[in-house]
DNA sequence: TTCCTTATTTATCGAATGACAAATTAATTT
DNA sequence: AAATTAATTTGTCATTCGATAAATAAGGAA
C-alpha cells in the first residue's frame, strides 16, 4: 500500500534520472524540507521526502554540511535579482513610485515560507552567508535609495550617513516583519500587502525628508 | 585537572542544593544555553554546562519538551512589564513622548541575545507561546497607541482599524528588526539605541497624522 | 543479445540522543 | 552517633544520527 501502485508488467521499479536531473531536483527538494524542519533534520527525514534511500545522497553531496550549502546559495544568490538595482536609480520616476515597484517585485520574491524560514534557521546557526545578504541589501539597495532621496530633495549628492542608513533600515525592517508575521507566525492581518508596503515608504518619504533637511540646517 | 579544584581540606565533593534552588538554577541557565545552541541541543550539554550530571535534569523536569516550555516561560511571561500599558496611556504626557519612553525600556528588556534567539526558535518551532505573544503586543501596546494617537489629533475615539494596525506593526517591526540585526547579526551600525527608536517613531507618528485624516476625510 | 557503466539499494558502523532504574552520598532528623 | 530522607551519580537501553562499503540493477553501447 506504501508503494506506488504499478500497472501488472509495467516495469518501473526504481527510477533512474542523470546526475544533473537527480542533483538539481535534490536541492530544489532540500530546500523545502529544511526551510520545513530546520537544519538539524535528519538526512533520512528528507531522503524519503525525495523517495529515495539515505545513502544516495551521499552520492551527489559529499556531507550533509555540503548540500545545505548549496541550499544557502540556491535560496540567496539565486533569487537575487540584478535589475533592483538600476529600477531603484531610475530618475524618469518620483522616487515613491520606484519604492513602490520595487517592495513590491522583492517581497514577491522573498515574502514565501521556504525562503523565510531558510533565511531565519541560517541566520540562527550564526552562517556568514547571512551577513553578507545584509551587506548587500545595505549597498545595493538602501544606500542607493538614500542617495536618490538626497537628488529628489535637491540636496547635495553625497554618501548616506550612518544614522540615516539605519533608518532606511527601520523601514526596511518593518516591511521584512511583516513578511515574518505573515509566513512564520500567520498572524498577520490579511490586508493588501500592496497597501502596507504603500504606508510603509509614505511614512518613510516624509521622516526622511524632515530629517534630511534638518541634517543640513544644523 | 576538569574537576574544580579544592582546596585540600575542604570537603566539598559535590554540592547539594535545595529542590526550588537548583530548580530555578537550571531554568536560568537553560535559557543561556537554548538561546545559543538551539532547542535541538541536548541535556547532556546542558547538564555539562550546569556541572552536573544529565539524569539529575529529570529529576526536576519530567521531559526535555517540560523544561522548554519552563524556558518560555520564563523569558515571555515572566519579563513582561504590567506596567508598560498604564505608561502608554498617560495622557499628562504628550504621545510621543510617551512613545519614546515605552520603546526605550522594552527594547531594555526584549534587546538581548537571550530574549531575541529565543523568541525566533521557538517562533520556527510554531510553538503557539509566539503567537499569543504576538496577539499581547497587538492588544496591549499597538492597539492602545491607536487609540492615544486618535484623541491626541482630536479625531473621535473609535477601535483601531485592522490597516492601522498593520502601520503599527511597521514601525515596531522595523525597531524589532533593528535588535534582530544588532543581537542575532551582529550587523547593526553602532548608533544610539535611543536615537534610532527616536527616528521610527517620528516617521511613525508623522505617517500616522497623514493617515489618520485622510481615513476621516474619505 | 551481451557487456559495461553507473545510479541506486542493502547492510552496517560508531557516536550521540532522550529516558529510566538502581546505587551512592550529602544533609537532616532522631 | 545512628537512622532517615532526598539530592546526585553510575550504568544502561533503545533509537536515531551521519556516514561508508559492498551488493544490485537499470539503461546505453557493443
Amino acid at each position: 500500500m506504501k508503494q506506488p501502485k504499478i500497472a501488472p508488467d509495467e516495469t518501473p521499479k526504481r527510477k533512474r534520472l542523470s546526475s544533473t536531473a537527480r542533483r538539481q531536483d535534490f536541492i530544489n527538494q532540500a530546500i523545502e524540507f529544511f526551510a520545513e524542519e530546520g537544519f538539524e533534520s535528519s538526512t533520512r527525514g528528507l531522503a524519503k521526502k525525495l523517495g529515495v534511500t539515505q545513502p544516495l545522497l551521499y552520492r551527489y553531496f559529499p556531507s550533509k554540511d555540503d548540500l545545505i550549502s548549496e541550499v544557502y546559495d540556491a535560496v540567496y544568490v539565486n533569487r537575487w535579482q540584478p535589475e533592483w538595482e538600476p529600477l531603484l536609480r531610475d530618475r524618469t520616476r518620483p522616487l515613491a513610485d520606484r519604492l513602490n515597484t520595487f517592495y513590491n517585485v522583492y517581497t514577491d520574491v522573498i515574502f514565501n515560507r521556504e525562503w523565510m524560514r531558510i533565511y531565519l534557521f541560517s541566520g540562527l546557526k550564526g552562517v556568514d552567508i547571512n551577513r553578507r545578504y545584509m551587506q548587500l541589501v545595505r549597498q545595493r539597495i538602501l544606500e542607493p535609495i538614500l542617495i536618490e532621496a538626497r537628488v529628489e530633495l535637491g540636496l547635495p549628492d553625497v554618501p548616506a550617513k550612518d544614522c540615516e542608513v539605519e533608518f532606511a533600515w527601520i523601514m526596511h525592517g518593518g516591511i521584512f516583519y511583516y513578511g515574518i508575521r505573515d509566513l512564520i507566525y500567520d498572524s498577520a492581518i490579511s490586508i493588501d500587502k500592496r497597501r502596507v508596503i504603500e504606508d510603509a515608504i509614505a511614512a518613510f518619504m516624509a521622516g526622511l525628508e524632515i530629517k534630511l533637511k534638518r541634517e543640513g540646517q544644523g
